[in-house]
DNA sequence: AGCACGCCGACT
DNA sequence: GTCGGCGTGCTC
């Protein structure tokens, strides 16, 4: 028997199968989907099996050395899923099936066993015996107690070692047992399904069909109870003896949603999350290759679990950049849903109060089942959401806090009631802005905010490659007040405090919260009042949920309008509606403060009134008009070096190279310098090419691919991009 | 990726 | 005369 293998060395030269021969006594053992470890060359590598087959290959063979783990290979699913994963992202297949792999059973050399063992002792001879062991050894009483205790069960060694029990040992009568110890364990807990749906939550579960593929998009606004939806329908999954994986952004995964998770479904339930330590990662993956577990709640890649028999797969907050990698493999997480999905031919549900506009207008087009939530729970009412004009706040000398915002501030200190604060930190520094009017400079041809490049002092678009130099002053209002814009959490939290000097303030940030748990620790304390205020980056925009928050302020809602990005209107939305959500979460009503130098701006004013679906026809008209998204696709390639010259020359060649080969409706737009021109000396131009249809596409990247990527220079191609 | 083979410069 | 630079090509 002979083996087509795939070895561990993620090089495009090596992404193909090299043929070993199955020695006769692995025949019976090997499987496709096993890692082997085989002589490649002078070295000693691991690979997957891919195939295999009797057919003798017509060149000499090597034979593989040995199979690494027989109880844990991928299965057909995931081979195919991994395959799916190259071709999404023109990755090597064993990229692919790297990224699928938790670190602990990656396909290369481990030095450690990540197997955790309890020992116990058990009886190692026959009731009777034992018995009779006993009857003619009465004086011996604590041989008796630990015999009496064995009979009942097996008992953990360090509970009861003792020179007793090792005389038990040598007797043969009892031994020693090693059982694979999970680091994680939930307990077992009644399922309780006594949560009733209300009607309009009743009316989307009965939508949506478990027993056929489909996509559906639930559209639900902050605090209408999607996750009640969720849990529903899993435990009808499970009802039917499925499966089911919920993915959620990674800030989502420490809070209220996992727990509520647990506390429906305990035991039933593995996470999935960065925070985990290998060791925990791999008990987590083998409870689930083990079908212990039957639910899996978790970031992107626990869209890759070898969960068997999906009954449902749920993609929360499906606006969420989290759910695409932004290192290679460029995977989308919803593209791995949906193959999973189609191939077990369950349903994938979207659900989000912000949905991309991507999904919406899939939804629209009838390829999604569009499914909305109106209405929060318990009849509460959406927050009342208020613009103030900075410009004029600044005139009147209020710099970051306006007097309103002060006002309701103070108001809800002495109500003791809690606030959150948003401080936008999207799109910081990296753009000009006059602050005196908040004129931003704009891409003539692109509608983009153009990007300020310190060492030539002047202004580019990223997309076209537009150029223009800083002015000394503002061309709108003339005066010398152009500059970055930016202030810091920390900044903000001592004016606050000096404003406020009796206020508890809790500030969340990246700083504050690189250490494990503390981003925890911080939720909790602020749930328990231990805070009046907390004050954040966007990271605070999500899932969370504080019964006492009564009054949002937004103090920089401008930054993120002015990313260098299409989507930068479309950011903005999502985290001002989704912060704004967190207030009036209980019974009493929530307001929201939201801070602008451009209060007219269409897309605040959508924020304002809450109205999600008008936001989505605006920005699909603009969308339309300059052919962004969902009207097309883009790709970006971008290319690195540090030879600058170089780094350019491959640029244009690339260009040049595909122009006349691409569909005549698709835009080759570029080379631009990237937005991070330059890293650790390392030259970054980026080409982005607008397209709708273009089978052809995937192939002649390919080839650029296979021409273009040598030692000097490397490529990057991501479909479909968060953020260039 | 890792390693060998191979052909030209400055050195124990 | 050799040691070693990294360009090229191959690995079942």
């Amino acid at each position: 028997m002979y083996a087509k293998i795939i070895i561990e060395y993620p090089v495009k030269t090596l992404d193909k199968c090299f043929t070993y021969e199955v020695p006769e006594d692995m025949v019976s053992d090997i499987k496709v989907g096993m890692k082997v470890l085989v002589p490649f060359g002078k070295n000693t590598v691991f690979g997957i099996v891919l195939e295999l087959t009797s057919a003798k290959p017509n060149f000499i063979t090597k034979k593989i050395y040995r199979i690494d783990n027989k109880d844990i290979y991928l299965n057909e699913e995931l081979l195919k899923l991994g395959k799916y994963l190259q071709e999404k992202t023109l990755c090597t297949l064993i990229t692919a099936y790297q990224t699928m792999l938790p670190s602990a059973l990656k396909v290369k050399s481990q030095n450690k066993s990540y197997d955790k063992f309890d020992t116990y002792y058990t009886l190692n001879k026959s009731l009777d015996e034992v018995n009779k062991y006993i009857v003619e050894n009465e004086k011996r009483f604590k041989q008796i107690s630990i015999l009496d205790m064995l009979i009942k069960g097996d008992v953990l060694k360090k509970d009861i070692n003792s020179s007793s029990t090792k005389t038990l040992e040598k007797l043969g009568l009892i031994k020693e047992i090693k059982v694979k110890k999970y680091r994680l364990n939930n307990e077992k807990k009644e399922i309780k399904d006594t949560f009733n749906l209300t009607k309009d939550q009743k009316e989307v579960y009965d939508k949506v069909s478990l027993d056929k593929y489909g996509i559906y998009l639930l559209e639900g606004v902050t605090g209408s109870g999607k996750t009640e939806v969720y849990m529903h329908l899993i435990s009808d999954a499970l009802g039917k003896g499925k499966t089911a994986i919920v993915l959620v952004p990674e800030i989502c995964l420490t809070t209220q949603t996992v727990k509520r998770f647990y506390d429906r479904f305990g035991s039933d339930v593995a996470v999935f999350h960065s925070g985990l330590t290998p060791g925990e990662k791999y008990d987590e993956y083998l409870k689930i290759y083990r079908g212990e577990v039957k639910i899996v709640v978790g970031t992107r890649s626990s869209i890759f679990v070898p969960l068997k028999d999906l009954g449902i797969i749920i993609i929360d907050e499906e606006h969420s950049e989290t759910y695409r990698q932004d290192s290679n493999p460029r995977y989308d997480a919803k593209d791995m849903a949906d193959f999973r999905a189609k191939y077990h031919n369950c349903p994938l549900l979207l659900a989000s109060a912000t949905p991309t506009l991507e999904s919406r207008a899939r939804a629209d087009k009838k390829v999604y089942t569009l499914l909305t939530l109106k209405n929060r729970v318990n009849n509460m009412v959406l927050p009342k959401v208020e613009m103030v004009d900075m410009a004029l706040e600044l005139k009147q000398g209020h710099y970051l806090f306006s007097s309103v915002l002060k006002e309701k501030i103070k108001d809800r200190l002495q109500k003791k009631e809690q606030i959150i604060l948003l401080l936008n930190r999207r799109g910081f520094a990296t753009y000009i802005t006059c602050s005196s009017c908040g004129y931003t400079y704009k891409c003539p041809n692109c509608d983009i905010t153009l990007t300020y490049h310190k060492t030539s002092n002047n202004l580019r678009c990223h997309y076209c490659g537009y150029v223009t130099k800083k002015d000394d002053v503002c061309p709108k209002c003339h005066e010398n007040s152009l500059n970055y814009l930016g202030v810091g959490t920390q900044k903000v939290e001592q004016m606050l405090q000096e404003l406020y000097p009796d206020a508890r303030i809790i500030r969340m940030d990246q700083d504050t919260t690189t250490k494990k748990g503390s981003y925890q620790r911080i939720i909790d304390d602020f749930a328990d009042n231990k805070y009046d205020i907390l004050l954040g980056t966007q990271m605070i925009s999500k899932g969370l949920d504080f019964k006492n928050v009564t009054l949002v302020g937004i103090i920089n809602a401008d930054t993120s309008l002015n990313l260098p990005d299409f989507r930068a209107n479309e950011k903005t939305f999502d985290l001002l509606y989704q912060t704004a959500g967190r207030a009036g979460r209980d019974k009493k009503m929530g307001e929201v403060i939201v801070q602008t130098f451009n209060p007219d701006n269409e897309v605040l004013n959508y924020v304002k009134n809450n109205d999600y679906d008008g936001f989505y026809l605006y920005e699909m008209n603009i969308r339309h008009k300059l052919k962004y998204p969902p009207y097309t696709y883009i790709c970006l390639i971008v290319i690195k070096s540090a030879n600058y010259d170089l780094c350019a020359k491959v640029a244009t060649d690339i260009k040049k190279y595909m122009e006349p080969k691409v569909d005549a409706k698709t835009i080759i737009y570029g080379p631009t310098p990237a937005s991070v021109f330059r890293v650790n000396n390392i030259y970054h131009f980026q080409i982005t090419i607008k397209y709708t249809f273009d089978n052809n596409l995937n192939q002649l990247l390919k080839e650029i691919e296979n021409i273009y990527n040598q030692d000097k220079v490397e490529l990057e191609i991501t479909f479909n991009p968060a953020r260039f």
